[in-house]
Parts: C-alpha cells; structure tokens; sequence
DNA sequence: TAGATTGTTAATCGATTAACAATC
DNA sequence: TAGATTGTTAATCGATTAACAATC
C-alpha cells in the first residue's frame, strides 16, 4: 500500500547548488577570466572539490586536466542545463499580499523567469498594474496564457483559493506551477507543481536557534 | 584538506516535512478532531506512513496501538518541537525590492515568527512604513535590537550590500539570519545563517520543466 | 480475545566521500 | 618530463524503506 512519491530525477541536491556555482562563475566572466578549476571554485564557495566536479559533471560539461573549465563554455553549459539560456515569460496568480512583491521583484532574470503579468480576484485593488506590471481578472488568464504562450504560472492566491484557483490554472493551459500556498494540490500527474518551502526553511531555522538555545522568546513591553 | 560542510542535525528533510503536518493537524483540531493515525495522515498528505512515523518520533511525541496520537498533544510536540510555541520577534533588513513584500507579508505566524520592523539605507522612501510596520534607518538597528531583545533578521538587501550588511547585523547583536541574497556570507561561526532557496526551487523547476520538454522559449511579439 | 496501530530493528537504496588512474 | 587537475571507480555513510515484534 505504499504510496510512490514523485522520482527524483537527476540529484536533487547537484542542481539545487548550481544557481551558486552559476553566480559565481558569471562574476569571474565579468571580471575577464578565462578558465577555473573546481578546486578554485571549491576555496570560494566553501564546498569540497570534489562535491562541484560530481555536480558539474551533470551538465555534460569537460574540462582539461591541469587546465581547468573554460568559463564561457561551463557558464553555458550550466544555463543550458538549467535552460536559463532562454528567458520565459511567466504569469503570477494571486496579487494581494505575498504575491504583491514577488511582481515587484524583478530578480528572476537571472533565473530565465520573467514575470510579466498579475492576476487577481479584485485587480481593481491594482489600477496601475504594479511596477509597470498589469493586474488582471482571473477571468481573462486563459485567453491571456494562450495568446502569449505562457505554459508556468506563481500561485500566490490564499490557502483558500488554491485548489480552485490551481484548477483554473489548468484549465488555461499552464504546464507548471510554482505553489506559494500550504495546501497540497490535486492536479494531472502531467502538471508540474513546485512547492515553495519557504515555511520549511523556517523550520529549519527554527530547529538551529532552538538547538543552540536561542529561543528567545519576545519579551513583555517591548513595543517599538 | 576537505573543507567540513556544517553538519546537519538532526535529519533536515524530516525538519522540513513538519510544517506540512503541523498545517494539516491544525486543521483536524480546529474540526474537532481527538485522534489521528499515521495511516489517515499518511492518505491526507500523499505520503507513506512510515515516513511520517519516523518524522514524528523525533519530536519525541509517543502514540497508543489501535488509537494513534493526541491531536492536542502531536501538535503541541511538533509546534515545541521546531519552537514554533513562542513567537520570536524579528527584523528586517532591505525593504527596496522584494523586502517590501516579504514586510507586508504576514503568513510567517504560524511559523512562530513576526516581523516586526523593516531598516534601509533610505527609510524616507517609505514615510509611513509598509502596512503599518515601520520602517529605520539601519543606523538605529543596533540600539532597536537591543531595546527589543531582537535575535533574529531577514537580509533582503542588494548583492552588493550583503556582506557589508551582515557585518553590522552581528555587531548588533543579531544572532540568527535569513538570507536571501545571492553571495555567500563570512560570519563568525556562532551565528546561524539559514540561505533562502527561493533560486534554487527556480532551478529544480526549470529542470523538471526541461525533462519535459517544455522549454517553451517566449515567442516573438507576444505584447500584452 | 483479536486486530489495528505503534515503535524498533534490519535491509535496501542512494548520495557523498575517498582513492586513484588518465591526461594534458 | 613532471605535476596539477580531471574523470572514474570503489568505499563509506546516512537516509529511506521494509519487516516484525510490542501493545493497547
């Protein structure tokens, strides 16, 4: 009766470090330089050799012994394994509050991901869009995701509205959702739904100041 | 020569599963709810029980054969567990950009946490706070956090601010970090920095977007 | 009692780390 | 050539999964 979880695919922990790896080397582009090793890379990131040659050996990327890594052929290979090569444009459901922000952010570039539109259940909260960015009713998302092929979607609506609002989602033709909400969805095995764990990193912070007896706890009368 | 990585604690993926029982197990109570098996939470979240029976033995809870656990008491063990009980005051550091959202935000108190005041370089920016929360100039953080017997800050500031940032942080008296800039912090040992990974996620999204072949490029003359 | 569920102990699996051969 | 660095193969480690005994 064991229920089977999502496969991993290629190791979940190597591509969660390359963004590093990524910001990393496109400094030392920046900067004129020409080749790296990992044992450089590893003195600055922090991490052991061997741990990045293993992740980079994922890109299908080969360097030259004694030699190093080309920078602008690694930079390349790591985007186009990430397919941060090419940006895509993506849509940001559910305004007020938290996803407020996130369409005033605009540090995904990096990342390949361009926010380029808002949608909300009240978008006349929103009259001149935010940061340039439009505001839209849910209503006019499909028409929307069609014109513009937009296949990726930021859910951000409250906990409430997820199921309902994740559902309409694929009904307009959204392929992948990056899920800001608590609820667990239920959607086609063939829509990709990332979970934000913005909450599990806080208890993972939470666990650490507790460990180290920092549990702090706010004091009386200490307002502002 | 191996650079040691911080060592892990206790299991951390176990840490990070906790909020998504705690959520749900707030629930059954708030219904009502006395008892609950693994078996019936493992079917909620789409998880194998096992792995939920092993997660909740670290917070030392224990349940009774052919009953199951307490709800009161699994949810008091878990919220005691990660120190979620006790709300902990916290700052925050860079309200430009995406430390604006993060401010207006206030989901984080389920997670025993609440900000309470944003710092920037150029506070005028923001004469009357962000949805009531005000907002300092970093020079006054140190005397706050004294005053307010503040451990905790979220680092929203640009790249290029982090480490300097950081840096008067510590001198403040700031004992853990929630960092969600990109470069990688140098900080004495004793103080806990927990990286945001909202990049990360970005990666393992577009990759599992890649394995799918939906590396939908944003076509030409998509304009809204 | 009978049976469902917990808690524990063992087995499997995968990832990390180490050792070393290949190579420029 | 000599030596640094890569890439590969093996060893270790830890986490997940399975099996089963304990228990209400």
């Amino acid at each position: 009766m064991a229920i089977v979880t999502a496969k991993a695919g290629p190791k979940l922990q190597s591509v969660q470090r390359l963004p590093a790896y990524l910001g990393i080397l496109r400094g030392m582009l920046a900067e004129g330089r020409e080749f790296v090793s990992t044992s450089h890379l590893a003195e600055v990131l922090k991490l052991p050799a061997i741990v990045i040659r293993k992740d980079l050996q994922m890109t299908g990327i080969t360097g030259t012994p004694r030699v190093g890594f080309d920078l602008r052929f690694l930079v390349a290979a790591i985007e186009q394994f990430l397919g941060w090569n090419n940006t895509k444009d993506v849509f940001l459901v559910g305004v007020r509050g938290f996803g407020e922000a996130l369409l005033a952010f605009d540090g995904f570039g990096t990342a390949g991901m361009d926010v380029v539109a808002g949608f909300d259940r009240q978008p006349e909260l929103f009259p001149g869009g935010v940061r340039g960015k439009p505001v839209f009713p849910i209503a006019r998302l499909g028409e929307l995701a069609r014109r513009m092929h937009i296949a990726i979607a930021i859910l951000t609506v409250p906990d409430t509205d997820a199921q309902e609002t994740a559902d309409v989602l694929v009904t307009a033709g959204i392929r992948a959702i990056w899920d800001f909400t608590t609820p667990r969805l239920c959607l086609p095995d063939d829509v990709i739904v990332q979970k934000a764990g913005l909450i599990s990193e806080l208890a993972v912070l939470s666990k650490r100041l507790r460990e180290r007896g920092l549990t702090a706890t706010a004091e009386e009368g200490n307002s502002i």
